[in-house]
DNA sequence: ATTATTTGGTTTATATTATAAACTTGTCTG
DNA sequence: CAGACAAGTTTATAATATAAACCAAATAAT
């Protein structure tokens, strides 16, 4: 009937996050920031869970002498992601 | 770029119930925990919560001798729903 | 007829989670 | 150099989900 859930994915900021990393090459942690509306402290906890459980990998780098975190999607990550739309549409589509 | 999500239905447990309530003329609190899996305790504490928030109304009755708790979405709730879903899609639909 | 057992839940305790506040490290600016 | 700012990280707290323990009534077993 109701497919589960993935606990990880079914958070807001982390979808949001994932949602963004699906369509497009790499994202930096100012933009997902921007984008997302979350606080550094929120952001950096929820992209370090994401990369954990190696969904999102994460490269430390720098843009000029600023530190720039960058991400992308692993296909691990679009696995996740694909099927937790696809368990969503059982709680959604009549 | 990504609406909030009403944090009352971005539960499993509570999405599963509307879910399935906005289907329906009303069910009853066994056939909910049947659908869902859930264990009765936790259906109860949701379904409150639900009930709370005026997004499902809920009747105590009796069928013959045994207890039998009705629910049934509210309009509030069909709109929370509706709402929820139409959220959602700002994060999955590319 | 008393003693389990089952049914239909509710209450309460716990473990997890989300979130922001506080902090850190390095850079730029006056 | 002192202070502000940028880019994060760590840590503390508050909220949440979840199941275990409980309760009351009905039915079944001995």
């Amino acid at each position: 009937m109701f497919k589960e859930l993935n606990p990880l994915l079914h958070s807001e900021l982390r979808l949001a996050v994932m949602s963004l990393l699906i369509s497009v090459e790499e994202a930096d942690f100012v933009y997902i920031r921007k984008e997302t509306g979350a606080t550094a402290g929120n952001l950096s906890v929820q992209i370090d869970k994401l990369s954990a459980a190696g969904d999102v990998e994460v490269t430390k780098t720098f843009r000029g002498k600023k530190p720039c975190t960058l991400c992308r999607i692993t296909p691990l990550g679009v696995q996740a992601f694909e099927e937790y739309v696809e368990a969503l549409k059982t709680y959604i589509v009549k």
